[in-house]
DNA sequence: CGGGGCTTTGAGGGACTTCAAAGGCCGTGG
DNA sequence: CCACGGCCTTTGAAGTCCCTCAAAGCCCCG
């Protein structure tokens, strides 16, 4: 079984967990914290493509180097098991890889509903995007009677790691909360709580059909 | 096997394949042609998200409605099944599931460049990527020696296609042709044949390192 | 109190969009 | 054969959104 080859290790908030290029010998799932998979230009412009969550999976079968940055967004804990025994696991084992199919696929969604955000939406289209991914994913991982009108949660994330995921700069992220603050739309406790009096308001405010958007 | 429950339906340039939303009883495989995935907004903005080129996959295992729009960018022929007996065949046949799994990858890492793109690249290196890899896709499948350094080929997509395709007006994807063309960084006979008189030039001015990018 | 990291705010400029019109290309029909 | 209309593409002018550069504010911790 698995058991006999797993290891786990912890990276510190900030710390690099595989740079691309890298040789890759481990893959892993994320047992608690937040990663984030990017990829950086030579010149230094940054694009976040993914977010790891506990339960996700982070490496690729059948390659042997990384092709994106991943960087713990918060303390990270992982559970890794080395490449060869996993992909012996996976050509035995069809449930794990149709399960492995299953995560992909939801992440290639994600993917392609995110390109859509990039290309397309306004900054503060951007911004209210992001906002009611993260306030939907609170609501759903945190069920309140009742707060289905109101919802409140900590921004998980910086304001530069916002930016990064959104294709906009730190100064444009910071000005568009501002604004839909000022609008009425959230309103702040500090720089990092947030309450969205009206999740419908904000749905609109990201350009999304009603029925909610993205999968996470 | 499958052989059974095959059938091949074709579709016109500019014709839907699927809408967003609509049942979805049938997956299918490209034959010939290029076909279009991509998502709109309310107000009719367009990003399109992926490219569909024969032996390509269509259709998500699992789910029986679409979530994307596609359509024929060419005359396209597809070869459909039917939904359950190809799901069976994925529960039974292991190959298979890890057959699909690889696509799923490949079109993950193809999305995550994409999206490099879309939220960091200028449109000038917007356009530079695109041709470098419709250039090189022409190469692979056409590889003639002593093309490495001039490499000809004609644009299979319309100025709007191009537009949907790199989150760009097409007043925008027509300037930075011609200023392209105006730096000599490429050529043009007619609108649509493009002459590339150094690849690497190009891959310089579309801002990826050396390696050449997307995987298509 | 002082320093560093994160965030906000301001002023100015540039890249891309928007709106508008003209320029090719091509098939149809007179 | 050539005129006409439609479609795609190019070009121009003006405007806007977002970025860049700069500085100040906030907060935490030593």
């Amino acid at each position: 079984m698995l058991e006999k080859m797993k290891s786990y290790k912890t990276f510190e908030s900030g710390e690099p967990i595989i740079w691309a290029g890298d040789p890759l010998q481990f893959v892993a799932s994320v047992v608690t914290g937040v990663a984030s998979i990017s990829r950086t230009m030579e010149d230094g412009r940054r694009q976040m493509v993914g977010l790891l969550l506990p339960s996700d999976f982070l490496g690729r079968p059948g390659r042997g180097f990384a092709n994106y940055d991943v960087t713990a967004v918060s303390k990270v804990t992982l559970c890794r098991f080395e490449r060869a025994p996993f992909e012996n696991l996976l050509k035995s084992s069809p449930s794990v890889s149709r399960r492995l199919l299953e995560m992909t696929l939801d992440e290639l969604d994600a993917a392609r509903d995110w390109m859509l955000l990039l290309g397309r939406k306004t900054a503060r289209e951007k911004i209210a995007s992001l906002l009611a991914i993260l306030a939907r994913r609170e609501t759903i991982l945190n069920p309140k009677a009742g707060e289905t009108l109101s919802m409140r949660f900590d921004l998980p994330i910086t304001r530069e790691a916002m930016a990064d995921y959104l294709g906009l700069t730190i100064e444009t992220v910071s000005r568009q909360i501002t604004a839909l603050r000022k609008s009425g739309v959230i309103s702040l406790e500090g720089k990092r709580h947030v309450i969205v009096p009206d999740y419908a308001r904000l749905l609109d405010e990201a350009g999304d059909d009603s029925d909610g958007g993205a999968d996470y």
